[in-house]
DNA sequence: CCGAATCCAGACTGATACTG
DNA sequence: CAGTATCAGTCTGGATTCGG
């Protein structure tokens, strides 16, 4: 990778591809909930809360399709499904966990400047 | 930012928030095109070659509104509009190149999970 | 040249109910 | 416990048209 191309549009859209597949609602948040180890479906639910069956269920698979999570089950009854980040999904959190501390260190100043703006445009309300 | 909060819901949503703002189909793009200095309208859409009018219009708007970029309007004839990274926008580059650099870096091993897992699921049709 | 406004098709999300 | 199925509401992106 060389500087000359970090413009190029086919390699900026990679970035955004990628940006757009675990850019989406929970994606992030369940790659860092498995940072510290495998969990189990129903540990994942209740670590996030608010996240519904079916969206859960959806994000897992995604993060499995591409290959940065592992899927096991275990054919006990009752059935119990542990969800575990592979190599390539440990070597994601790094970059994620940098954008994400950037994130919270300035979602304050996202925030103000978003106000700022609204308040500005309310006014030809 | 200690280590013991990192997983707390709340300050993992965070993450999601700011990466679900930035993880759409244009701003990233839009944010490395501006990293080497301003650009005009025509200018961007050119650069990027696929993106509407209404995209790009869109995606700056609501840069502009975050506090990422800047927009000067000269009202001369014919119109010039040119767009600028705030210092806000010129730290968010830091750790989306790092991401963008990490996407490009893997993207192919991302696409070759994806296949053989897609490969799998298509034997049951 | 820049971009606002409108309309529309398709994707995404989530609540609910049901299965092994 | 761990999903799948269905359906409704929302959001997104794109084509088109119009205005300053």
């Amino acid at each position: 990778m060389t500087l000359s191309n970090l413009h190029d549009t086919d390699t900026c859209r990679a970035t955004g591809e990628i940006l757009a597949r675990i850019g989406d609602k929970w994606t992030v948040l369940v790659v860092e909930m498995l940072g510290d180890g495998p969990h189990r479906f129903s540990e994942l639910r209740r670590m996030i809360g608010s996240i519904s069956q079916k969206m859960l269920t959806t994000t897992l698979r995604g993060l499995e399709r591409d290959g940065f999570v592992t899927r096991t089950v275990y054919p006990t009854i009752p059935p119990r499904v542990d969800y575990e980040l592979t190599e390539l999904g440990r070597e994601l959190l790094v970059p994620v966990r940098a954008l994400g501390e950037w994130a919270r260190e300035n979602r304050e100043r996202i925030a103000k400047a978003r106000d700022e703006f609204d308040l500005c445009c309310e006014q030809k309300q």
